[in-house]
DNA sequence: CATGAATGAGCTTTCATTCAT
DNA sequence: CATGAATGAAAGCTCATTCAT
């Protein structure tokens, strides 16, 4: 893919997470980009495939990630990984995960991008589910949706509601709950 | 308040709510509301205006309701009530509540609410960590906002999240969990 | 007069001189005025006609003030007088000065009050003929013509063109040019 | 310059000059200059900002013109070309003369080219009193700000004062005061 | 690939004025 | 006399998009 093309969408994610989808315009993401209207529209039909262009990258990350992960014989070793894991992302990507929940919220931008959202989900789900089916195939499902929603919450709680948020002791405690089954 | 200015807080908000504050545009909520432009701006000074007297509102009505609740001498059986609340909210309140997150993750209108969110989460917390005092002094701040991220995280999975969403099991999960202290 | 009427006069000549008539909203002024809408209209057509009756008020009193000037014999000593007031009108009402001049070359508010302007200045131009006539018949119109021009320029140059304008040396050279008939 | 940009500044002069800057609305300019309001804005950061370059542009000639006058030897030949000059641009160019002093006085219009209006007034000043110095360089001060009250006051009055204004006989009356220094 | 002039619909906001009370 | 809710036209400006070069 050609660098401006790149540049383009770099400097869009960046200024759509800032600013938003709807308050970032072609003019600034050209001015950013360095790199004509013009320009612009030839790699993008609209800025709205600017979005979706950037939304499907991230999720076929998300899919590659998901078909790289070995998968470790212990189920609660596997979920302490993953809770490390995205508790360090919470942490490094503030921005992109704000940036995500707002364009899962704003209506029109929902719109736009809810098949892609619906596969995300799904990925995620069956990539949790997978875990607790070693743990408990008959509570798999529940205990999947739970540990999601803790973890949603967590983010959400951290990312936009709370200031000063102890998100270092609600992790320990989180990898203390499912350090074992007997937690669960 | 006039009807007509009561009307315009009315259909603001449900516009607002479906299409997003950035793209409910001013011309539309005077067509819905059957007022002219000029009697929005007398009553408001400005579109932003709108939408933080409509957040401020419901904030007013949080405080209210959260003083009038009669304190239970059991904190388990309060937690129930609570979490019987706000399940039947999520489903009655839908378009509601993901106006509220929309509000939280889009930079424009974060920004413009900003002292309002801040008091909400610190009306939630104490009214929460009022009730885990009651179990557990030492560990009320953790279980307050393990609580809190546990319900935050259900209404965003089952909001925006997840399609046919298991609502009412999550909930019974949830209610099994907080019944005696034993869980937690 | 209603003390009101006044007030919203007063009020308004004071905006219109410093904001300029086109930049001054009837909301302006019945906010300064502390007064409403409807009493505004109650008193006058239209802004408009404040405007008007402002200035045709200033016309009035010009025209008061020129019926109650004694006649001097001396001319030269009656252009003494004369450069003498308008100097220090010119320190004392500074704001109002410009404001006339703002309504003579704004094309609008000059359209308004064509008729006015045309009255003002033939009063003037004959009250300074009264006196040239006294020192030269033949030559009193091309003197007052003269004379006026300077006046007006000074003030013109002093009240807009020029920083640190020096106004009392400029007045005593005026005063010494119409001392005595020779230097003219 | 593009073509269409030099249309919307002749255009816009035109209307500022006819209406005034205030009643002049785009509209009317992009329907005069036969362009849409987005091209305007394209060259344009605001309607304010067409004013400023016209004003400026303007006063870039001032400057390219001052700086391109050979100095004559004799002070008197050359206050008599000025004059010339100057009572011939009056009589030519009317509408942009009071145009120029409707923006001096317009409280709006002044503060935006309040720098451009001190600039012209210093290189005016500067241009007549090298003039004044040839004549009597201890007055030479005092003459310039006389002569320029005169040439000054002779406009305003022409322009927007007076109906039939003998200009003639009053540039005559000029022309033979400064024709040696004698009368000064 | 690349530019940026040009479009035109639509945006938020202002404002003189009217009128029921 | 006095209020201020209500109107609607018009203002300045933004912006995604197109297209000739």
């Amino acid at each position: 893919m050609s660098d401006k093309k790149n540049k383009v969408l770099e400097v869009s994610t960046l200024l759509f997470a800032k600013y938003g989808f709807e308050k970032t315009s072609m003019a600034t993401i050209c001015l950013e980009a360095k790199v004509s209207k013009g320009l612009v529209y030839h790699h993008f039909k609209s800025k709205e495939a600017i979005l979706i262009e950037i939304f499907t990258q991230t999720t076929e990350k998300m899919v590659e990630l998901n078909k790289s992960l070995t998968p470790k014989t212990n189920p609660n070793a596997e979920l302490q990984r993953l809770i490390h894991t995205l508790f360090s992302q919470l942490e490094t990507d503030r921005l992109l995960f704000q940036f995500n929940l707002n364009l899962m919220f704003q209506p029109t931008t929902r719109a736009l991008l809810s098949d892609q959202i619906k596969k995300r989900a799904s990925i995620l789900f069956n990539s949790v589910k997978r875990i607790f089916d070693q743990i408990s195939l008959e509570r798999s499902e529940v205990l999947s949706y739970l540990f999601i929603a803790e973890i949603d919450g967590i983010a959400l709680n951290y990312l936009s509601i709370f200031e000063n948020y102890p998100l270092e002791i609600i992790k320990e405690e989180l990898i203390k709950k499912y350090q074992n089954d007997s937690k669960i």
